[in-house]
DNA sequence: TGCTTTTCTTGAATGATTCCAGGTTTACGT
DNA sequence: ACGTAAACCTGGAATCATTCAAGAAAAGCA
């Protein structure tokens, strides 16, 4: 049995989704880590089973709307997903390559930020995005 | 004259962009406020001027590019632009209807936090994102 | 005024994502 | 085990924002 099923279905009929093999799958492929975006999780998916392309945006769309996955779009980047939902952290994007990294939000919890003026909106999370050039990116650039 | 026709020109000239019909328009759109989206800056624009899609595009990447308009692109709703680029502030987006509003940054310059960690990456932007309900969209939720 | 470079125009291409329709399989409550 | 509703399949087409390409117009310098 793959590493990590029993727990996934459980973590699927928890949010009362049902547990299909490409939902786990998917979860398998999320829990390794990573922002992926769907053709990547696709490709990985396919290692271990065939699913459908829209199969695969079912599934993240069911997971992302159930709390077990998070997606996210940064600015010029097509959807990613990520597993890490029980924390409220950040992200770092790399503005040559892309390339994202998880940062720790000091406070934990949403939102974690307070706006000062919230024109009368409700609001329910602070979404952070620290934007900068990755260890790779900035070396490519003082080469020049 | 258009109003404010002279100091747009002069914005233009002092960030060493060539001064044009169609980006004196984009700027007057721009600064007359809101967050919007290609598609209506082009609608505006051409009550006063036929504009090219293509050259509406070119413009705001242009004046992206100078510091003279700031691009937006919460997840989920296409690139929308804004000339409030002289403070560091941030956004609240509505989850029901996409509208966006402006929040002042409490510190007023960037990046105004600092992650605790940067692994790596040398950062030189947060960007702040606040989601949730806008009053309108919260008198549609209850009144279901 | 003439020259060079930038900007704009037109028209086509791209790419991620969604939708569609009809049929098949699968999960899971009874 | 059975029935029903959900999930998935093929595969195609459509959408929408954005970008590319090649030539024409114009801005601004000499």
């Amino acid at each position: 049995m793959k590493p990590g099923s029993l727990d996934h279905a459980e973590w699927l009929r928890s949010r009362g989704l049902r547990v299909t093999r490409p939902r786990l799958a998917v979860l398998d492929v999320l829990v390794q880590g990573g922002h992926l975006e769907v053709d990547e999780i696709a490709h990985r998916v396919r290692q271990h089973l065939e699913v459908s392309t829209q199969a695969i945006y079912d599934v993240l769309g069911a997971l992302a709307r159930a709390g077990l996955a998070r997606r996210i779009e940064p600015a010029g980047s097509p959807a990613r997903f990520e597993s890490r939902v029980a924390d409220n952290h950040h992200h770092v994007v790399c503005r040559g390559c892309g390339e994202i990294a998880d940062v720790d939000c000091a406070v934990g919890y949403a939102p974690c930020l307070d706006p000062s003026t919230t024109h009368g909106f409700e609001i329910d999370e602070a979404e952070v995005t620290f934007w900068g050039l990755c260890p790779s990116c900035q070396a490519l650039k003082h080469a020049d």
